[in-house]
This record gives structure tokens, sequence and C-alpha cells, in this order.
RNA sequence: GCGGGCGUGGCGGAAUCGGUAGACGCAGCAGACUUAAAAUCUGUCGACCGCAAGGUCGUGCCGGUUCAAGUCCGGCCGCCCGCACCA
């Protein structure tokens, strides 16, 4: 018996696929009447070596991928790397060399072992974000989006992480904190680049209903994320006509139940809100207050315990709704500069916030929303606000509507007096892509004292960051090199400095999926006809961490795109079907030091476990994501050294359903070894004179029918599994196969032929998990080609009928016996079987048969009493 | 607080439409082969009662619908994820 030896068979197969081209995407031509599809995993960050954990997506994509091709498609199936980003400017930091070469070694390394894997991919359009054929187009677009008025520069404030020393997007800062260095994150006001990214909040939200191939938590997460909220914008006349002067005649508010309006008992304003920084010049108490809540927190816990706390301006304004009804104004630590007009109106009887607020500050609590079933008389607000819907009451020309139907009419008054309308608003904030790093996308403009921000004409892309530079100190090397910021206008010719921010790493991932449809496009970011025939990605596969940064500016960016006219794609959307799957974790190991140890630091095979260098005893702690800084990874390379790529691949896929972890095991890894051993000496079991793996046995009786009823049943099984991404199910059924085939031995000529044919099933339909066994196998079946271009083999629908099926037979829904009748057997005949059972009669004992319920081909039940 | 998900043997999990709960894998136990071990192979493996045949219980808890509930409905409990003073 020989053994299956993968380091010999890995190679072989995958020269033999590098030799014709296999995994080549051919595109748009005449001659090419495949139905295409598009398919994605995440492109990786080159950060140094793959480990198991990555592995997983790979995987998954690649099943789906050989899957595909196998079906008759026409695949697209590209690699790249998301090559810009802090960690190279650490390593040149740290270890002195520059970002740029240890991006490219990293690529270098990772390209290898992902070729390792036996990935179907095709490499002859490998992209690396970092590179200046890749980043001028994104500089194009840059200028591009800014010629359509989807960008602006504005001072604003923004979340800097003092660490890493760059400013950080809203959806960059996690619980306060940097979502990389984990600093608190502090506020500044800085001069930035905005996408308006808010003005497709519409879009985006009304579009997350079509994508019925997402798995709804994203779509959710994206929805509240954008957290579209309607209701009106209501005006409040200043009754001083000295601040109108100042500020407006108005102080404006949005709100989303102006049906309570009647309700409102005091404005309140966010602390930062002009009006307030205003008076704070003259009023030292408003100063103070203002300055208390700058100091303020920003994580989640502190604004939890924040007590409400406010002062009173000493201004007023009139009611919209009644010009002698004057309401004071506040400023209200709660209230939040950044969303709607960054002021309220406070209507305590239905807010649980103004409620607090008016109970501290003893302002007046009228109740307007009488829930159902309440009285008039006696419902009254204690200490909590009543937010559900009712009759409207206590409040004029709205009496006796329902709560949405005053809300309407309450709209209407509005627009009709000219003091508000219906309004829209988002939590969603424009997106901020300054950065002040050196490793990332020079933004191509120029800064002149004259002329103002200037693009850098289309000609004199790309932008290119200069080599020299030096990271000796925190702050962006560009900004410290001697003559790159140096430029002449475009515009009038004078000596003018060059932008030195780079573009946040985000807007390179926003738009790689284009680039992959024609990667050889040099004066456009792609061309309109490969981008239109690939488009959209049939099926994306990546982790959830990306649920809504980066698949929300990328569906932002192919939306402007596609207005911008770059190219015509019908939905707009880039990504049809999206799969999250969940991670690899394994265990932790700490050493008696506290210090994280990687798995082979670590002896498990005492009762204690001890650490191999020192002896000394080693705590194990949680089971976690593999990580590197936690050092509980398992190199990709050593597991393939030892157990070959489709062992990887055939255990992350095991197991555990594709959206969940798995753990990693070395038990679980000897079980995959097993298996694989065992599959190829079921192959080899099979004589040579046997027919080859695309026999059909249709004279087969007996156990080689049962043996193709197996196969057949699996394949349809498995078949069902892969398009409804439940790898683990396949595994499952093709390890129950593999039990079957193993144990049947072949009578004759006829037992053979159906074991081959059953093989051949097999084979084929592992080939998108294990490529490289199935190769093997194939060869050794005698299959013609490699197995990559045995067409997906088709399900012998006759065989999945049984001639008799096993009923359960239960006895008032307890299952008392079996028994076997013939497939599709009439309901009367059934019941006759199952009533002269032996079984059943001795159950039925002393009980009289009220009805007999006969399920066909499915279960019976007998209710009795 | 709001939104979403999950809860099944010792463990990962299966049961896709309301129809035999525990497929498949891991671990365990017993046996075969072996001087021995590893590897491999065979059997067994939810709990309880029973020599057995068989019976009773069993999918977080309580209740309901149904001939029939892991699956549907109502109410709890626990865990996980996302958002969070969003007007």
């Amino acid at each position: 018996m020989t053994r299956y030896n993968p380091r010999e068979a890995e190679p072989k197969w995958q020269s033999a696929w590098d030799a014709c081209d296999a995994f080549k995407a051919i595109g748009p031509s005449a001659s090419n009447d495949k139905p295409k599809y598009y398919v994605l995993e995440m492109f990786p960050y080159p950060s140094g070596r793959i480990h198991v954990g990555h592995s997983r997506n790979y995987t998954m994509g690649d099943v789906v991928a050989r899957y595909k091709r196998a079906r008759g498609f026409d695949v697209l199936h590209p690699m790249g790397w998301d090559a810009f980003g802090l960690p190279a400017e650490n390593a040149a930091r740290d270890r002195g060399v520059h970002p740029g070469a240890w991006t490219h070694d990293n690529i270098d390394a990772m390209r290898g072992q992902l070729q390792r894997l036996g990935l179907a991919l095709d490499w002859s359009r490998e992209i690396a974000t970092c590179d200046p054929s890749y980043y001028r187009h994104q500089q194009a677009i840059f200028l591009k989006l800014m010629e359509r008025g989807l960008l602006h520069r504005k001072t604003a404030k923004v979340n800097w992480d003092p660490v890493d020393q760059t400013v950080l997007a809203n959806e960059q800062v996690i619980d306060g904190r940097g979502w990389r260095s984990g600093a608190l994150v502090v506020q500044r006001e800085l001069d930035q680049w905005f996408f308006k990214i808010t003005e497709y909040a519409d879009e985006l939200t009304d579009a997350l209903d079509e994508l019925d191939r997402w798995p709804d938590k994203v779509r959710t997460m994206q929805s509240n994320w954008i957290g579209r909220s309607r209701g009106a914008e209501v005006s409040f006349p200043l009754t001083d006509t000295g601040l109108a002067d100042q500020f407006g005649a108005t102080i404006d508010v949005f709100t989303t139940r102006p049906d309570t309006l009647f309700g409102a008992s005091f404005l309140a304003l966010a602390p930062d809100h002009p009006i307030v920084k205003a008076l704070a010049a003259d009023d030292p108490e408003i100063d103070r207050f203002m300055r208390e809540c700058a100091r303020m927190g920003t994580t989640a816990e502190e604004i939890e315990k924040a007590p409400k706390r406010g002062v009173d301006l000493g201004i007023t304004v009139r009611h919209p709704f009644d010009k002698n009804w004057e309401l004071p104004v506040w400023s209200a630590n709660f209230v939040l500069s950044g969303y709607g007009t960054g002021a309220i109106f406070g209507s305590p009887a239905g807010d649980q916030r103004d409620l607090d607020f008016a109970r501290k500050y003893d302002l007046a609590v009228q109740p307007v929303v009488l829930p159902p079933e309440a009285s008039a008389d006696t419902h009254v607000i204690e200490d909590e606000a009543y937010t559900g819907p009712g009759t409207i009451y206590n409040s004029r020309f709205l009496d006796g509507l329902s709560t949405v139907d005053a809300l309407e009419r309450a709209i209407t008054e509005l627009e009709s007096l000219g003091l508000g309308k219906g309004a829209t608003s988002y939590r969603l904030r424009d997106w901020l892509v300054s950065r002040q790093r050196y490793w990332g996308c020079p933004i191509p403009v120029i800064h002149c004292a004259d002329c103002g921000v200037v693009p850098v004409p289309e000609d004199q892309l790309p932008v290119v960051l200069p080599e020299d530079v030096t990271f000796d100190h925190p702050s962006n090397p560009l900004e410290r090199h001697p003559t790159w910021k140096n430029a002449d206008c475009p515009s009038c010719g004078k000596a003018a400095r060059r932008e030195t921010d780079t573009l946040d790493t985000f807007v390179c991932s926003s738009w790689y999926f284009l680039r992959f449809t024609s990667p050889w496009a040099e004066d456009t970011p792609f061309l309109a006809s490969d981008a239109e025939h690939w488009m959209p990605v049939d099926q994306y596969v990546g982790g959830i961490e990306h649920a809504i940064l980066h698949l929300l500016y990328a569906r932002f960016f192919t939306r402007a795109l596609n207005d911008a006219g770059l190219m015509n794609m019908k939905s707009g959307e880039p990504f049809a079907g999206l799969f999250t799957q969940g991670m690899v974790t394994h265990e932790t190991y700490k050493s008696a030091e506290g210090k994280w140890l990687s798995p082979e630091e670590v002896d498990l095979r005492k009762e204690r476990a001890v650490e191999l260098a020192t002896g000394k005893p080693v705590s194990v702690g949680a089971i976690e994501k593999m990580s590197k800084s936690k050092k509980n990874v398992v190199d990709l390379d050593a597991f393939i050294e030892s157990y070959g790529a489709d062992a990887v691949r055939w255990f992350v896929l095991s197991d555990s359903p594709p959206e969940r972890d798995v753990e990693y095991t070395d038990s679980g890894v000897e079980g995959v070894w097993r298996f694989v051993q065992r599959l190829w000496t079921t192959v080899t079991s099979l004589p040579d004179t046997a027919p080859g793996p695309l026999t059909v046995a249709s004279d087969a009786t007996g156990p080689a029918l049962d043996i193709r009823r197996a196969a057949h049943k699996t394949l349809h099984a498995v078949t069902d599994a892969i398009e409804g991404f439940r790898f683990n199910s396949a595994v499952a059924q093709v390890h129950d196969l593999v039990n079957v085939l193993r144990k049947f031995e072949p009578a004759d000529q006829t037992g053979i032929a159906a074991k081959a044919e059953a093989l051949g099933i097999l084979v084929r339909i592992i080939a998108p998990f294990v490529p490289h066994l199935a190769e093997e196998s194939w060869e050794r079946l005698g299959g013609e080609g490699l197995v990559i271009d045995a067409a997906w083999p088709e399900v012998d629908t006759g065989l999945l009928v049984e001639d008799s099926v096993t009923l359960p037979v239960q006895v008032n829904g307890k299952r008392r016996t079996e028994i076997t009748a013939p497939k599709g057997a009439a309901q009367d005949v059934v019941q006759d079987m199952v009533m002269a059972d032996q079984t059943v009669q001795r159950a039925l004992e002393g009980l009289t048969v009220r009805k007999v319920i006969v399920v066909p081909d499915r279960i019976v039940n007998i209710v009795a009493g």
C-alpha cells in the first residue's frame, strides 16, 4: 500500500495547472460564450507571512471558483495586495528598512505561500496598491470626483490618534480609541479632505434592500451606521433682535417628533454651538460649562455615566405655533453638535433625556400623547417618558389626531408658516480621507498662495512618493522632505506647496475590484467594457470586521464612479453576493514571565503545559482568533510541509459552519491526515483492470447498485451544500461516501464498474476542496486530462429515488417501530401494513384507534386513546 | 438603552419544508494485529431502568398551537456581536 505524498504531488499538479494557464479568466470576447462568474476574497494586507487563520478566507473563495469553473463558468478569481499602510512605516522605524522594500518582500513571501496553497487564481491580474501604476489611477479618480463636487476641504474637528500621529475617520474610532493603535483619540481642528459620502446616504440605504445575497446582519449594520431618520426641521424665532442680527432670525432644530411640538418646554443647544460660543464670551458661567463639556471623554462608559447637565443661556425663542409663547434656551451636554442642527427642542413627556433634564432643572412637563387605552384625566408622566404611539391631546389644532397623522399635520402647518419643513437627518458623516503619513497614495493637489487649491494636471500624474525619506521622527516624512513638497502652481506658475497628506488606505480598497477587471488599462483606471462585463462581483468573501468600513466605502465609490461615467453598471452595487466567514481560533499560551508563546514553544504532552525552552509552566489561556500579536498562529508553510496544502484546505472547511469560527486543534489535523490517506487507499484499492472514472455502470444491481445510489446521493448533497455555502456539510457527506466505498468489495466486473463510477464522482466533487489529491486520484483512476477540466458530474435523479422507504411508525407521537413500504405506496396500503404489524398491535393494546395519519414516504402516526 | 444572532452528547457540529434528534468529525472505551509502541483495522459511545426484549426521559427554562415541535407562537434566563446621550 502506497501512501499519498502531498510533498511530491502538490508541486507537480500546481505546475501542471500553471503550464496550461488553467485559471486565466477569458473575459469579454466574441468567441467566449461562457457565462461569467467573478469570485473575490478581500485582498490581504502584506503584513509578513500567511498563517492557517488567513487561509480559510482564500480556501472558501477557491472552492467557489473551482466549482463554478467545473460548472462551465468563465471564472475571474484574482489576487492582489492592499499594500499601503502603517505597519510598513513602523517596520521602517524599527528596522531601518524602506517601507516599499519591506512591503515588496512581504508580497513575494505571501505570494509564494498562496501559490503553495494551490489556489485557482489568475495571477496575471495581480496588483499592488502601492505601485504607481495603481495609485496614479487613484489620483485620477480623486481629481475626477473633485470635479464632480464629491470632495471638499474643510477645517474640521477631527479624531486625532496621538500614537499614530494621524487623523482617523469616524468609522476608525472604536470606543473612543484608534482602531489600530488603541490610543485614546483626541479632538483637533485641522484642514482636511472629505469625500461627500453623505450625498449617497439615501441611495446607500435604499439599495440595501436589493442585496438579497448579503447577510442580514451586515445590511442592518450598514443601515444603522447611515442612520437615516425622517422628521422635520423647525425654526424657533429669537425674541432678542440683537441676537437675531448676529445669528439669523431663528434657531433651527431637527426633530423626528414634530407631533409633540405643543409639549415643548425648552430649547437646548450643543455646548459648542456658535450661539453658545458667542454668549460664553460675556458670561463666565456659560464659558465654564462649555469648557467642562469639551473635556468630557468620548468613551462609551463615560457617556453612559455622565449625568444630564446644562446651563440656561438667558435667551428665549418663540414657539412656531404661538408667537406669544416664549421658551427658554439652554445649552445641554447631551446635545451633539455633529448631528442634525446641533440643537433640539425639549419635549420632556415624550423623550427620556428631555425628561431627565427637565426634572433636574425644574422645567415644565406637559404630556401631549395619550397612550392607547389611557385616560386624559388620569394619565401622568412621572419619571418615565412615554415614547410610543397614541392620540395627541393638549395640543390645540392637533388634538384628537393619531401621532402619525399629527406629524404630517404639524409639518404642513410649519411649512405654511415658513417656520419649518419635512427633513431627513443622517448619522453618517462625510468620509475624512487625509492622513499625515508617508506610505499612502499622495493627494494630487498643489496649494498656491494666490490660486488656492489647484489639482495636479492629469498629464503630470502620478504624483510619485519620494524614495529618499527618513523615519527618525514620528511626524509625516513628506512634510520634512527637503524638496518634494516644492512645486510650481499649475495655474499661475509661481512657487507653491505640494499637498503632503496621503489618502486613507480604505480609498485603495474601494475600487481594486474594478481594477482587477482590466489591470492592463493605462489611460483609465479600468476599461468600461471589462468592468461592465465582470461586475458586479458575484461572490465576495471576507471577514465581518469589514461590515461597515470597507463595504460601505466600496459601495459609495462604485456608485460615484458609475455616476461619473467611468462605466455604466446597471445596479451600481459592487458585490452581488457577500459571505462573511468566521475565523480560525487557537488556544493562547503565556509563559511564567507573562509573555505570549507560540504553539511550537509549548509542550502540551505533559499533564501540565510547559515551555519547551525553560521547562517552566505555561498558562493556557482563552481560545482566540489567530493573530500575530498573541502568537497563537500556525504558520502555513510549516503546516503544508508536514500535512500538505489539501490538509489545510480540508481542515479549515471541516466541522464548523463557514460563518462561524473554527478551532485549530492538533487532533483535528490528525483526523484530516487520516482522511486524506484513507481516501487515497480507497482510490488505489480499485484494480487496474477497472474502467475509467467516467464509467456509468447502468447494469449494476444489488450492492453495486447501492454504491451507485450512494455516490449520486452524495453528489446531489455536496452540490447543494456548495451552492448554499455549507462546506462543513459537504465535508461530512464526502466522509460518508468514503466510509461506504472503502467497505465495498466488488464481487464481479459490474461491481468494479460501479465502484469506478462512484470513485469518479467522488474525485470530481472533492476537487474544489482538495484539488491536488483529486488530480492524483484522477490520474490513478485513468481519467483523461486534468480533473479541473472534467465537467461537474450530472446527478442521475433516477438513482436518488429508492424503491422502498422506511417509515417510522408513531403511536400518539411516540416512535414505536418502523416498516418498509414501497415508494409512493397508497395511504390505505400503508395503513393496512401498519395495523398488521405486531409491535404496533402490542402498542395499541387496550386502546381505540381514533385516527391514522399517513404522510406519504415520510411517517405514520396512529392517534389512539 | 436600541438592533441582530445564538443556546442540541465529553467537544465541534447535523437535522435546509413541522415528520426517526444526535449525520460526519474529534475525544473516550473495548478488541484485533504487534515482543512492545506508533500506525492501521473492528466494535462501542445522550442519560436512566433492565440479563435481554424493551421502556422512561432528553435540543437553556416555563407555557401554548399541532396527530406530530430542536424547528412555529407567547413569556423568561444566559451568552455573543454591532451601535450607543442620534433628538
